[in-house]
DNA sequence: GGGTCAACCAAGCAAGCGCTAGTGTAAATC
DNA sequence: GATTTACACTAGCGCTTGCTTGGTTGACCC
């Protein structure tokens, strides 16, 4: 058994197995089509992970662990105005979030299948990204770009941000950046 | 049989399997477990419902239906300015979420598991409840409340509004109205 | 060339799943 | 009083589920 750690191949299977839990969910899931989505018969599935939750919690802990990657860099490279950093937090949620990143996905819907013990781990990792949501949005609140309640705002930005899976198309004429812009748009109350 | 009646019994069988559908999700509820909630045999239960799909449906169609009534007597019950009909609307959202909650939260966290048939016939119903937010957004847009693209701001307030369920605490010290009111001030940019 | 080891497979178990068939029964209807 | 109706029961079928067991393969190592 090999559980436990992060091989390559293991980080191979993780990615497959992310685009799976989005297209299905979790609990449709079963481990004979994660198998042979693989390329492997489903009892030798258990050779990489202990059990099928492990496999949630690898998917999750890695789709947030990127997360937090991409906003930290989207931070990093933009001007230090709150606005551009406002912006620059929306364009990496939404590109995360869109193109293609089934493991962020996966870390948004299916936080409820994880165990107490796996979800207890793994709220860190969640709670360090929102901490930068936070900070961006104090900046803004103290830069008079927004108004209101910090927790609500962001809790309100968040969701609209997230809920984005449900209706968009990448292969429509809006860009994430498109979105970004228009949202921060919406809530600073300057013209698009 | 009894199925595609909405005898009373049906309607109280159908708010059960919505609690439970809330607690564990359509895919973890048996029908075993909705069986012994509603206090009867798993065999019985195929006497109001024709197969497990249908209870989902009626949960759903029920959520729904709640949902857009509340919402037309909040509009009929407000002063016909753009930004009373906003807060009646987002409020009554909130209200909707909030309080029956396990219906509507069927409605909005289940609609996948919704066989083609089904969700073909339910999104006729839930367009005509978009299609309410929509008329809102347009009198706040053409009264220059608020500003951008018509599509993407109902997008984007329904996301806010939709992930409450997710954070929000009835027992907290937040009312569904501070939450509506935050809303609205934010959108518009008027201090709350 | 024997030993090690990750990676895989074939076979299948025990439990649980949605659902069906056939029956019982008390109240309503004729 | 006979028939129908609504609602519940018991028993279990056929299938799928997550997971286990015991063994094979081939690459690499001293």
């Amino acid at each position: 058994m090999n559980v436990m750690n992060d091989s390559p191949r293991r980080k191979e299977l993780t990615r497959q197995a992310a685009q799976l839990f989005v297209q299905e969910g979790f609990d449709r899931t079963t481990v004979r089509m994660l198998a042979q989505e693989m390329g492997i018969k489903s009892g030798s599935l258990f050779h990489h992970f202990r059990d099928k939750q492990e496999i949630l919690a690898a998917v999750i802990e890695e789709g947030t662990q990127n997360a937090l990657i991409i906003a930290r860099a989207a931070l990093d490279d933009c001007d230090h105005t709150a606005e551009a950093r406002l912006q620059a937090m929306a364009r990496a949620h939404l590109e995360t979030l869109l193109t293609d990143r089934n493991a962020h996905v996966v870390a948004l819907y299916e936080w409820r299948r994880l165990d107490p013990e796996a979800r207890d781990h793994l709220s860190h990792l969640r709670d360090a990204y929102e901490a930068l949501w936070e900070a961006v949005i104090d900046e803004a609140l103290e830069a008079d770009l927004i108004h209101g309640d910090r927790f609500l705002v962001s809790r309100f930005v968040m969701g609209a941000l997230n809920w984005t899976v449900r209706w968009y198309d990448p292969a429509g004429p809006r860009s994430p950046d498109d979105l970004a812009h228009e949202l921060v748009a919406m809530i600073t109350q300057r013209p698009a």
